[in-house]
DNA sequence: ACGGTCTTGTGAAACGAGGCACAAGGTGGC
DNA sequence: GCCACCTTGTGCCTCGTTTCACAAGACCGT
């Protein structure tokens, strides 16, 4: 559902001053309907006769996901995919700040990824996270490090977690988990080709 | 539906011969009816009285994914994501052998990644994609090179698509596709945290 | 000012996923 | 052989989600 976000960044940036929704079904291979009922949950955003204002509703987005202010992210883990994570894309800009990269290897430690952001000793953590006012973490260690990294994470604060290990996580309450599993993934994708080679 | 898989791969190690929807139904938290519904879909598997033995369902299930025969993938860009992903878990055990890295970069070309997948260069991706009989890819390139690789791998014809990088892709007829945008990963769970908040 | 034409918000209908309960089928003990 | 006991497969029901259809509001040309 937030993806409509994303939508409305790229209509700003066309100018279009307003949309309709089902300018917004279209673009979605949805139904108008959907998309209004999908709004109205939050209030009454738009103006009968003409549409959405972009610029209105955009905020209002913003807001209703919790982006006011920057959200803070730690990446648990700086090899490969936590490096390539932390460089991803410019979150920087839109709602999210990539505080620090954590690791237990000395090597690592003091150095900074290619984007700038620091690679800090694991024993850091709760303080790090406790002073930038983080709530999410996202794991990027091998799977056998994967629930210790999670616990380390429960006690530095953080509130939701983005499992990028193939393990299956033991969460406690209060505390939002998901997983990125890449396994899984594929084996949807090999799902819907034998489906498609079976027809 | 493939977590029932890992489910099965993890009891089969346990020794277990044969296995309930009740004792399933547990470890997933779910009711012992859904899991009966899910594997009734695709034939009758388990026997009456006694329920479903692993070593046979395990087959049937690796059989309707498509994963009878190991299938190849390919990973397009050979950066610090692609690198990542290249040595993730062992794939290669179970279902899937990730065929080559495919790079432009001269420096990277024939180099291998630290689990010794090679990498390639992008213009041999058709010949080596139909030579290995690749129907996966995996898009690991910046986003504003995400649909000129996607072109090229519809070219090589590759048949599903996981794109991570974090741009919309225009696809065509027959090829599915799906994002995994961190950056939406990020939204839900902001969007999770905001709605706890206010609670 | 006013009819025509948009577009939203929302009640009603259609659909599908998830859960319950029970008949059918199979095992083991005696 | 028979009976008590399990477990699957499935018809029915419930509930949430998607879709449709329409009244209410807002602009525009005349």
């Amino acid at each position: 559902m937030s993806i409509y976000l994303r939508c409305l960044d790229d209509l700003q940036r066309e100018g279009a001053r307003t949309v309709s929704s089902q300018a917004l079904a279209d673009r979605f291979h949805l139904k108008s309907a959907q998309i209004r009922k999908d709004l109205a949950r939050f209030g009454e955003f738009g103006i009968r006769g003409i549409g959405y204002l972009v610029e209105d509703l955009r905020r209002n987005l913003t807001r209703i996901l919790g982006l006011t202010r920057n959200r803070g992210v730690i990446i648990v883990g700086a090899g490969n995919l936590g490096m390539a994570l932390a460089d991803y894309g410019g979150f920087n800009r839109e709602g999210f700040r990539i505080v620090a990269l954590f690791d237990r290897d000395r090597r690592k430690i003091g150095t900074v990824s290619r984007g700038g952001v620091p690679v800090v000793d694991v024993r850091r953590m709760p303080a790090v996270a406790r002073r930038e006012n983080v709530s999410i973490a996202v794991l990027a260690v091998p799977a056998d490090a994967a629930q210790r990294a999670f616990d380390l994470a429960a006690r530095a604060g953080i509130k939701a977690v983005l499992n990028f290990a193939p393990a299956r996580i033991k969460t406690r309450p209060g505390i939002t988990i998901k997983g990125v599993d890449l396994k899984i993934q594929l084996e949807n994708l090999s799902f819907h080709l034998a489906r498609q080679e079976r027809a």
